[in-house]
RNA sequence: GGGAGUGUAGCUCAGUCGGUAGAGCAGUGGCCUUUUAAGCCAUUGGUCCAGGGUUCGAGUCCCUGCGCUCCCA
């Protein structure tokens, strides 16, 4: 920085980084990098906490000062960023946090589940070995240090490492949110997620805990013999799903491709090639609006076993749903003590208590659409003259499409929130890639006029997780659906029908009777983590570009 | 798309009836070797989202636009 810029910088709103380039260069003339470098057998602040040894700490303290010999208190290295400093003349003090860590809880408040409190640092002049004291005098909020020495206790109480050494590991160039009430813009929480991570730790401990369930998830799977494979993201054709998809250029071979809107016919055809289970969690893109429960990308657990249907998929399903609400309620300290398969395990969402513990709840579509709307859902007039009454679209669309419609905004609503739900046996007109529903005899069944489907959908905390179907396996039957149209359908309904020829040819080399789902991960951690908006699921939502 | 709310210092927020822009934290300069959101003294810091209007005078009232949040479709 030149003298003559120097009254300008000043003048700028980025005065604040300017002290801090000040301080980095203070911090540079005691011939201390300040950017770091690479430190071994650092431990994170739940670990260092966890050595505190009150015996050896206590031995320490009544030992005279003449008579002591080797330190017996554990020593610990460890990295983090400085929240809190209390500069006391000669010797200061510091609050450190790390990934593992949190402010204390405010007064009257009870500590969280496995709370670890951030970490305090005396550095001392007398103490703390050159040049750590000079460090710690330049240091400012927000900066990365590397600290050892001994962990004691203070006259107050607080589990303290009083550092012989204090290096530094990065300089922090921009002003920290407000100590206490930490980055509350909720727009700067998820554009500025780097910064939100440290400074409000339950947004760390929601992807901690999203990471953890996603690895308990694979491994409920591994153990279960299901392949983990990847299929393409760029497609020719977007199908699977009934989505607006976004549409990209391919230069080298000049055509137009989709992002996946589902990666159900690639999995599908890994079936018919002979892998009997296969699973893909996997990136999902559509073209849609942005509220509390959708983001235009998003991830999904799709999930397909030969030889298995619909049934198989609801047994696997529940106890998959299950496993990871023990496991999250866990890790969040709400399963509780003794819990065992079969006991009602409650998880707190919104307003909601619900329920993964005991034995989810199974009801037909024709069930639940005749109990809320009171009349049968094969008397289609009915249906017509009750969407007209209720104000939903209704004209110039085919039946099945004004049942649907009426099931969403009437049925759907009665389900009980807090019990997980599987609402079985959709119509077969509105799942064209899933097998229609036969009795014993080969027949097909119907809820009077309508045509059944092999398919369920599940819906927890009043938002639906996922489908399921036994898939529909008849090359000439699926290619008659893919042809198929309703009226009154849209534009992203019909993207369910988007002829996929190579597809077609794929169920024509035999594909085995199958059982299929796909389950919405970042919905189920909304539901696991108690987080109300998609957007505190997913680290970096999508957000309208700076202008 | 409709409705409600909101936009003020780096951060968190006040701002009454229209009368010279405020606090806490952070920062800066001091004092302090057991502090706990440390404390004490002093102090820097503003395009009040943007544009227009009303008015002697607008952060405040009106209009338009933009951003964000929530609710509804």
């Amino acid at each position: 920085m030149t003298d003559s810029s120097a009254p300008e910088t000043i003048e700028s709103p980025h005065h604040l980084e300017q002290q801090r380039r000040e301080n980095r260069e203070a911090i540079a003339a005691l011939g201390v990098h300040p950017y770091g470098r690479r430190t071994d057998g650092l431990v994170s602040i739940q670990e260092a906490r966890g050595r505190y040894d009150e015996q050896a700490d206590q031995a320490w303290n009544d030992t005279p000062k003449e008579e002591r010999g080797e330190d017996p208190r554990p020593r610990v290295r460890v990295a983090g960023r400085v929240v809190l400093k209390r500069d006391g003349g000669r010797l200061i003090w510091m609050q450190i946090r790390d990934h593992t860590s949190s402010p204390a809880p405010k007064e009257g408040e009870p500590e969280p589940a496995g709370f670890i409190k951030d970490l305090q640092l005396a550095i001392s002049k007398r103490d703390c070995a050159a040049p750590g004291f000079d460090i710690a005098k330049h240091l400012d909020l927000g900066d990365l240090v590397i600290a050892s020495g001994p962990l004691m206790r203070t006259k107050a109480g607080e589990v303290t490492i009083w550092a012989d050494t204090l290096e530094m590991a990065a300089k922090s160039l921009a002003p920290p949110p407000e100590k206490w009430s930490g980055l509350q813009d909720v727009e700067q929480r998820y554009r500025r997620r780097y910064v939100d991570l440290y400074a409000n730790p339950e947004t760390m401990r929601t992807f901690a805990t999203r990471a953890r369930m996603l690895s308990r998830i694979r491994e409920f799977l591994r153990d279960r013999g299901y392949l983990e494979v990847d299929t393409p993201v760029l497609q020719a054709m977007a199908g699977g799903a009934a989505a607006r998809p976004f549409v990209t250029h391919m230069n080298a071979l000049d055509v137009d491709l989709f992002m996946r809107i589902a990666p159900e016919l690639y999995l599908k055809r890994l079936i018919v090639g002979g892998m009997p289970k296969v699973f893909e969690i996997s990136r999902n893109f559509r073209n849609e609006g942005l509220d509390k429960s959708h983001n235009p990308e998003f991830t999904s657990l799709e999930l397909y076993q030969a030889y298995g249907n619909y049934e198989t998929m609801r047994e696997l399903t529940e106890a998959l749903v299950r496993d990871a609400a023990v496991h999250v309620g866990e890790s969040r300290g709400l399963l509780p003590d003794g819990w065992t398969e079969g006991q009602p395990l409650r998880l707190p969402f919104n307003d909601l208590e619900i329920d993964y513990g005991t034995p989810f709840r199974l009801v037909t579509f024709a069930e639940l659409f005749e109990s809320a709307c009171g009349f049968p859902m094969s008397d289609v007039n009915r249906a017509r003259e009750e969407a007209k009454r209720r104000g939903l679209k209704h004209e110039g669309m085919d039946d099945i499409l004004v049942v649907n419609e009426l099931f969403e905004e009437v049925a759907e609503a009665t389900i009980d929130p807090e019990k997980p739900t599987f609402v079985f046996d959709y119509p077969a007109a509105l799942s064209p890639l899933t097998r229609p529903k036969i009795d014993d005899d080969g027949n097909a069944v119907c809820a009077g006029d309508i045509a059944l489907a092999e398919r369920w959908d599940i819906f927890i905390g009043g938002m639906e997780i996922g489908p399921a179907y036994t898939e529909l396996n008849d090359p000439d039957v699926q290619e008659s659906k893919f042809r198929e149209q309703l009226a009154g359908i849209d534009d992203e309904e019909s993207t369910f029908r988007s002829f996929d020829d190579d597809f077609i040819s794929a169920l024509k080399v035999g594909m085995p009777p199958t059982g299929g789902m796909g389950l919405g991960i970042d919905r189920l951690c909304m539901l696991l983590m108690n987080q109300r908006t998609i957007r505190d699921v997913i680290l970096f939502p999508m957000m309208r570009p700076e202008a």
